[in-house]
RNA sequence: GUGAUCGUAGCUCAGUUCGGUUAGAGCGCCUGGUUGUGGUCCAGGAGGUCGCGGGUUCGAAUCCCGUCGGUCACCCCA
């Protein structure tokens, strides 16, 4: 028996509905509101993310499935979009400002559990180029929309982390403060000491919350351009009736960030999605001086916290003469209906179950030349008007 | 990377503690009949390398080791 590979899905019956469902409302919705969709390879060049994520972060030390190709190039299946949008933009878009939209898979190597899969799906909006307050605005409002018609009691959470030399010297000051504390701190946390300092903030450990507690703020080390972009961003939320919380704590997982960090969590805190200002990813790649802001939604994080309603066929066409079967099939396809068949020709009854079982409204028994109510037991004798009418 | 738990028919599972003749059930599927206003019922049938590999044994689904996979948690994250 040839098993699945770890942590890789079939997404089938109710989750390939959700996931068609999702899909769909995603492509019209940011569609809509002007984002271009694009899709980058799932292949890309190690050091695209090396650069980007972080070299100190798991996803880079551990998470990532690297390959060398026959060529002996050094190639990585993404691990997340935004790297790929930033190097497409660079490549065919520079100097420009453009909104993208992207979904599809995404590799981190990770052990496997509920919401966390090694194979998973993104879908993410960017604005990259030229941007200002009024393109986070933007992103948090577009993204706010589409998961509140999936999953309507999404909580937002936002913060901001200050320019990256704001951050330099808070680390440097947490990391002295956590060093004082360092007996009291969770085993877990002081291995993130050296590389990680900020990520303890994240830390859910009880001994640890305490030490946290009383740790610098982020707040008191941010300058004033950052505050006021920050306040700039709240007020337009405000205004928009966009409910939000702010949380300080609130460090996102990699380190392109700047500014603006968000999250958005299901009501028993489930993260579905989150995003923020990167204005110095290109720069770190070495792909220009534009600036971009995004978000990202886990697809099947999505998928777990909603239920959809079954989407039935209305018809369903039985018989066992393949001549039959035939001229009814061109009758319906010329009138653009849509039914369902057997697979092949087994007896009438079986058929007939068949049809029962797909909740299917009216059987088309040509065999019989008649339609049946499957609801109601009505049976009328078949024309295409009796259709045309439902 | 760490830990817990599971893996027997398409599905849900029994059998594993205390190893012993051709490995079972229900549902589903197929065939024939019955019903015929059809979803019922009856009879028969197909379908299993007991996740995989090795070991112990006269003999392993059952015991031991390894491995792969599922589920869940930690870590981390979408």
């Amino acid at each position: 028996m040839i098993e699945q590979v770890k942590g890789t899905q079939n997404i089938s019956n109710d989750d390939s509905l959700k996931y068609l469902y999702i899909q769909s409302l995603f492509l019209n919705k940011f569609g809509d509101y002007g984002y271009k969709y694009i899709q980058t390879p799932l292949l890309e060049y190690k050091e695209l993310f090396d650069k980007s994520i972080g070299e100190s972060s798991e996803i880079v030390t551990k998470q990532m499935y690297e390959l060398t190709d026959k060529g002996g190039r050094e190639l990585v299946l993404r691990p997340e979009g935004t790297s790929s949008i930033v190097r497409y933009h660079s490549e065919f878009n520079k100097d420009t400002t453009n909104k993208y939209s992207y979904f599809g898979s995404m590799f981190r190597y990770e052990n496997p559990q509920k919401n966390r899969y090694r194979e998973f799906n993104q879908a993410g909006v960017e604005i990259v180029g030229l941007i200002d307050e009024y393109s986070d605005f933007q992103i948090i409002n577009d993204s706010y929309n589409f998961i509140n018609e999936l999953i309507p009691d999404t909580k937002l959470k936002v913060n901001t982390i200050g320019s990256i030399s704001d951050r330099e010297k808070y680390v440097k000051v947490l990391y002295d403060y956590f060093i004082n504390n360092k007996d009291k701190l969770s085993q877990e946390s002081i291995e993130k000491l050296e590389n990680n300092t900020l990520r303890i903030l994240d830390s859910n450990n009880t001994d640890d919350l305490e030490i946290i507690k009383s740790a610098p703020k982020i707040n008191d080390f941010i300058n004033a351009k950052s505050q006021k972009s920050f306040s700039l961003i709240l007020n337009n939320l405000n205004s928009a009736e966009i409910s939000y919380e702010i949380d300080e704590s609130l460090v996102r997982g990699l380190d392109y960030y700047n500014d603006l960090t968000f999250e958005f969590a299901t009501s028993n805190n489930v993260v579905i999605g989150g995003g923020g200002r990167y204005d110095n990813l290109a720069e770190i790649l070495s792909l220009g001086k534009f600036k971009g802001v995004g978000v990202a939604f886990g697809v099947e994080r999505i998928m777990n916290n909603i239920s959809i309603p079954e989407n039935y066929t209305k018809y369903y066409l039985l018989g066992t003469d393949v001549k039959n079967l035939t001229k009814y099939s061109k009758m319906l396809d010329q009138h653009n209906i849509n039914y369902n068949k057997p697979a092949r020709l087994s007896k009438a009854n079986s058929q007939f179950k068949e049809a029962k079982k797909q909740n299917v409204m009216y059987l088309i028994n040509t065999d019989e030349d008649t339609i049946k109510n499957l609801i109601t037991n009505e049976t009328e004798d078949f024309s295409i008007e009796v259709i045309l009418e439902h």
